[in-house]
RNA sequence: GUCCGGUUCGUCUAGGGGUUAGGACACCGCCCUUUCACGGCGGCAACACGGGUUCAAAUCCCGUACCGGAUACCA
């Protein structure tokens, strides 16, 4: 039987980077194994689901490349065929109307709420206690008919009695074989009988998702590992519907530095897809560190371009433990993970040109750089420049900030450089215009390249008996605005004559 | 509380009875150099703890501690 999984987002923010990750790994192993990488919009929470995060999750997934196989479902639109399958259960005797009534949520702190609740009960709780459980079919139904609400919860055998278990497994447990974390094994009396359908008629997400893995076919649910205990329950449905579960391989959770949770709410954009997008990364890149957060090939590589992602991605070899997503708050440099930030700067530095150029202009044309002799007359020249300057950058902004100089003369003066480079050497002021001069004649009739620029520059320094670093410094401030680059003599020869000229006479860096 | 899972450098990880416990990032140092955030070389740094099994345990078993997840008419 051929591969099919899921990734099944429920809308309810933008794309986290679990989430991305989870996405990841379903795609991988769909491409592997040749199968279908299917896509599910888990929006049966109204009040929570907007179409804004839905947009979110979709931008942020085309941003990764991670390209989806047939239409994508939302669960929203399978409502009746989820209530359907939980009537067919009622009517079957496998599950029964609860009517008791629905407890008013307290959504401040619900997750405390259900702690404080499950902590009361010291795991003495019979989770078969319910009054309605056993009741009549005959009362049930005149109750129901009497137009009074009720919930369909999920019949689970009872171990003690050792009825009901005519449709689930003999052992009194669920069980199933994780493909990441071994066999799972759960006693009845462990799970609740759980809701399916809620007393508005509206389905809840156990329901929901099985009935959808069911009728989509997915062969193997790929999901973090937070969701253990809900396939226990999804495989008691299963076996209420006498259906055989899919396969499922539960992923490592990627945490907070201090081994939290991480949380939009606590963390902010940090964990956010667009972040990274917007932030300059290489989807690529940042696809590659996302793979290795919780998965290796067992080898010494780090570096994976996304055919041998697929090549070499197997459920063997993901972890168990998770992983810690390490960055610092209030730290500039570490506003993420240093591991992403250098893989992506490696990847700036590394990637063929023409892979990276068609990521660099969209940059450029958001800053006013972009011109369109770049893909022609002035293609060489362009390649040469980007090849040059990228070697110190770490992301795509980098070509639009401290690049600027290279494509445009509306560039700005860092303060620090101008320290550095020129206010200390107060000569500058009338050197580097000078420098003009000699150059303009120099250069008259001799090519402007590396070679004859330094031994021009070497007979200036030498005539005003100062040091090589402190002319070629001040010139790249003139000429650059920044006091990094790569190495001065390119940079000569990469403005060209006509700007290096210019530039060195205008003064402009003083006037700041 | 209960159930489930986890624990190798700061972080991501390799290894899985005999290894100088390997790599990457980060950090530090040196070199290159006109600067530098590139590059090169080097350094610091880890098997949670306690028992057992064994000639030999980071590796297998048991326990403890700690961390995480779950425990909804949320998803």
């Amino acid at each position: 039987m051929s591969v099919r999984v899921r990734f099944a987002p429920s809308p309810t923010g933008y794309l986290h980077i679990g989430s991305a990750r989870t996405a990841l790994f379903n795609y991988l192993y769909a491409r592997h194994t040749g199968g279908k990488f299917l896509l599910r919009i888990e929006d049966t929470d109204l009040a929570r689901s907007t179409e804004e995060s839905t947009r979110s999750i979709l931008d942020g997934l085309a941003w990764l490349e991670l390209n989806h196989d047939e239409e994508i479902v939302f669960q929203s639109n399978n409502a009746d065929k989820h209530r359907a399958t939980a009537k067919k259960l009622l009517a079957e005797g496998k599950a029964y109307r609860d009517f008791t009534p629905k407890a008013e949520p307290n959504d401040a702190n619900v997750k405390d709420t259900i702690k404080d609740r499950a902590r009361a009960n010291q795991g003495e709780k019979n989770m078969r206690d319910n009054p309605f459980r056993d009741i009549s079919a005959e009362e049930s139904n005149a109750r129901a008919a009497a137009g009074e609400p009720f919930a369909i919860r999920l019949k689970v055998p009872d171990v003690r009695t050792g009825s009901d278990s005519d449709w689930a497994s003999p052992s009194g447990k669920t069980s199933f074989q994780d493909q990441v974390y071994g066999l799972q094994e759960r006693d009845h009396a462990e799970t609740e009988d759980l809701v399916l359908l809620r007393s508005d008629g509206h389905p809840l997400y156990n329901l929901a998702v099985v009935c959808d893995d069911i009728e989509m076919a997915i062969t193997h649910v790929i999901r973090g590992q937070d969701h253990l205990t809900n396939t226990h329950k999804q495989v008691l449905i299963y076996e209420a519907l006498g259906i055989t579960p899919p396969t499922f391989a539960h992923l490592p959770l990627i945490m907070a530095p201090n081994k939290g949770k991480l949380s939009k709410r606590k963390h902010g954009e940090v964990v956010s897809m667009t972040t990274y997008r917007d932030a300059g990364f290489l989807a690529a890149a940042f696809r590659n560190f996302l793979a290795l957060l919780g998965w290796s090939a067992s080898e010494e590589q780090e570096i994976y371009s996304l055919d041998e992602l697929v090549q070499k991605f197997s459920l063997e070899g993901i972890h168990r433990s998770n992983a810690v997503f390490n960055f610092t708050e209030n730290d500039p440099r570490k506003w993420t993970d240093d591991k992403a930030q250098w893989m992506n700067a490696e990847y700036i530095r590394t990637r063929p040109l023409d892979e990276l150029i068609p990521f660099i202009k969209p940059e450029m044309k958001a800053g006013k750089l972009w011109r369109e002799e770049y893909e022609d007359d002035d293609k060489a020249w362009f390649e040469n420049t980007i090849n040059l300057i990228r070697q110190r950058f770490f992301t795509l902004k980098d070509f639009s900030k401290q690049g600027r100089a290279y494509f445009s003369e509306d560039f700005d003066f860092d303060p620090a450089a101008i320290e550095k480079n020129l206010s200390k050497f107060p000569d500058l002021k009338i050197w580097l215009p000078e420098l003009a001069d000699r150059f303009e004649v120099e250069f008259a009739d001799k090519p402007y390249t590396e070679e004859n620029i330094e031994s021009v520059v070497k007979a200036f320094t030498e005539e005003k008996g100062t040091k090589l670093g402190v002319v070629m410094n001040g010139a790249r401030t003139l000429l650059t605005g920044v006091a990094v680059g790569p190495s001065m003599l390119s940079v000569f020869e990469i403005i060209g004559l006509e700007r290096t000229l210019l530039r060195l006479r205008s003064g402009l860096a003083w006037a700041k």
